[in-house]
DNA sequence: AACTATTTATAAGA
DNA sequence: TTCTTATAAATAGTT
């Protein structure tokens, strides 16, 4: 993106890689930021410059201590101590069942995991979607009907009406001080062919599956698609 | 980006949001790839989806948990006791807003709470719904099917069968793990003076700076501006 | 999974 | 550094 094309290896010219690190890091920052609201993710990036400078984001609400506990959590690079917080994970384990019980439930409702229905129950569910649909078409009339009548409002008062027009995302950014960009990056299983650049070999390898895919890598604890 | 512009706030459509987190999933990978090899950056970048799924990406020759120690050297953050109880006050808070949000969604395919719905996605629903039915009515068909089957297996065989067991809803769930999906909606939409960008001065007070602007903070190692 | 119309990011230049 | 602008890249909506 620019004036021109540039290939993706390290920058020699130290006025140029500055000027793009500062760059592209708000550009990252604001990525992040944008993908842990949009989707409604937790993030968290740290960034240390060539010169060892440390820039960092994470998500709102969570600290980056925090998602690293979890990260750390997740991949078992760091057992916890066991203490006397028993109920806070017996809590927490039934938070967990109880939200499986609802997203089973969910799924009934999404025609998945039928199996799980009593026959006896199927007639009662049936009539609960009919009810549901019923429920949705009647919302989408008064809908169309509302919009009608605004519409004739408007005509009837010669008032136009704009679509509420988005803030610029940059103008958010106060960009006075010093430094400090912020954001959110990561995530790991992309097919190959989605990762036409390729790393220095300035490093030899890891292991074999960061060879194939070098600085990636996902896990995922639940078998559904991300 | 796109055929439109869309807001930066929580995407309602599940459908959606799941696409737009793996495309800007990708996108943000890259990124993070290109900066730190053209600017010979380290950088870790861990992303929970919202339902709980871990990818991360590090640049080489890095680990994320190398990476993170540098973070924690740098930032001098330590865990202890009392952040790990605050962890699973966190991680309770979490599952209960991820309920709720199940709740909610479970409301909708119950026909209530349906004016949370956008109008745009009031023929999805609909659509889901029959979908549903459809379902419904075909594994009705099929339970009679084999009932009758089975009777007259019965009377012909004199053999008594069992009804066939279907389990795979649970396999769905493994619930051994660490971690839980989780659903719905969070905070997405954050006031325009919440964004998360800051310059900071040139030797920030890591403490006060983290509560004006909770999520971000920058450390210099170095004197020398980055 | 692909395809584009658009929006967004950014490389150069000022 | 900051702003501007031409151009490359990302991606929202569609198929």
């Amino acid at each position: 993106m620019g004036r021109g094309k540039i290939a993706i290896r390290r920058i020699e010219n130290n006025t140029n890689r500055q000027v793009t690190f500062s760059k592209r890091r708000g550009g990252l920052f604001k990525k992040a930021h944008e993908l842990s609201v949009l989707c409604d993710a937790q993030i968290g990036l740290i960034i240390f410059s060539s010169t060892g400078k440390l820039s960092e984001y994470c998500s709102l609400p969570s600290s980056m201590e925090q998602i690293i506990r979890r990260y750390q959590r997740v991949t078992g690079t760091h057992m916890s101590k066991q203490d006397n917080r028993e109920q806070l994970h017996n809590e927490l384990a039934r938070m967990r069942n109880e939200t499986h019980n609802l997203q089973l439930s969910l799924q009934r409702y999404t025609g998945h995991a039928l199996s799980s229905i009593e026959f006896k129950d199927l007639d009662e569910h049936e009539q609960q979607l009919e009810h549901s649909i019923k429920k949705v078409r009647a919302r989408k009339i008064q809908e169309k009907q509302q919009a009608a009548a605004m519409e004739q409002q408007q005509q009837q008062l010669g008032i136009e009406l704009k679509p509420v027009e988005e803030q610029q995302v940059m103008e958010q950014f106060p960009f006075n001080g010093e430094e400090q960009p912020s954001s959110v990056l990561q995530l790991a299983t992309l097919p190959p062919h989605f990762y036409p650049y390729r790393l220095q070999p300035t490093h030899p390898n890891l292991q074999d599956f960061t060879l194939q895919y070098p600085g990636f890598g996902s896990i995922g604890t639940t078998p559904t698609n991300d």
